[in-house]
DNA sequence: TAAAATAAAGGTCAAAGAAAGTCAAACATT
DNA sequence: AATGTTTGACTTTCTTTGACCTTTATTTTA
């Protein structure tokens, strides 16, 4: 018994097959599914999230299209970072935390060195109410993307 | 799954090349592509505008024409990023800024790839009151304290 | 030959069209 | 009852088209 969520996701699968990238349109994919098109974006926000290992992007307007890529997530990866960068981290924790991330080979020199430039109290000049959280925030949605990007 | 102007848009780059500027006939270009003369400007406002380092100018009258330039970098690079960022930048200008950054070879590819991540509405996660705003500081530090200059 | 008319560009702007996004209510399952 | 799915009305974004406008060059005319 399956419902039309998953046979949605079973045909964007199985059209995605082996390769990297898809791309479709919501439009026509919800009239072959005789679905409404907002459909098909509960079907991408549930199955083809970042959790999921699945990055979506769109565009609008004439010639528009839904863009589904496989991002390579390990989970234990993944987890570590979310552990390790709390809520609110200060620059020196995130400092050493990239450092870290850089000698486990997790990220390169190159990376480690535009993020922590990056969140240095100088570059992100916030409140210091937010500071912390801000930081976190970059880190953590930076790092996951770049580490799943193979 | 086409989109005209992004056919135009290719056609001008391929045109273009490696030149530093371009002169053409927007009326031949509008007959060549079977469209109306202003979906040329529109082409021109919305992928060879300042952001995206062109420039354009033109003639009209007998003889007129479409100059498209690549805009240089003629005084500092520092000031060249702060006249291009203003006080606020939507996340698509910012990855426009980028592209142009690189492709001026300021920054390289992997730069530029974190960057956009890092400015990302995901990734800022903050109010939307403030995000252009928070987007152009951060943008702006870490592209000077990357280029170095005094 | 200078002014006037005409032709040849390109510019502007708003409306129509073509997608996709959002959100909440209704419905279904567990 | 709580969670997950489906639907549809409304919104936003991006593209395409066309009618009308302005500028410049060329030709014609007094």
């Amino acid at each position: 018994m399956y419902n039309l969520s998953d046979l949605i996701e079973e045909f964007i699968l199985n059209s995605l097959g082996e390769d990297e990238m898809l791309n479709l349109s919501r439009n026509d994919l919800a009239q072959y599914f005789k679905c409404a098109p907002s459909q098909i974006n509960y079907v991408l926000s549930t199955r083809f999230n970042i959790d999921r290992g699945f990055l979506t992007e769109s565009q609008r307007g004439g010639g528009g299209y839904i863009r589904i890529t496989r991002t390579k997530i390990d989970d234990s990866i993944k987890d570590y970072i979310n552990n390790k960068i709390g809520d609110k981290i200060s620059y020196k924790n995130a400092c050493f935390v990239l450092e870290d991330l850089e000698n486990k080979g997790i990220i390169n020199q190159e990376q480690a060195e535009i993020l922590s430039i990056v969140v240095s109290p100088k570059a992100l000049s916030c409140p210091l109410m937010i500071e912390d959280n801000m930081r976190s925030n970059i880190l953590k949605n930076t790092l996951i993307k770049i580490v799943g990007e193979v």
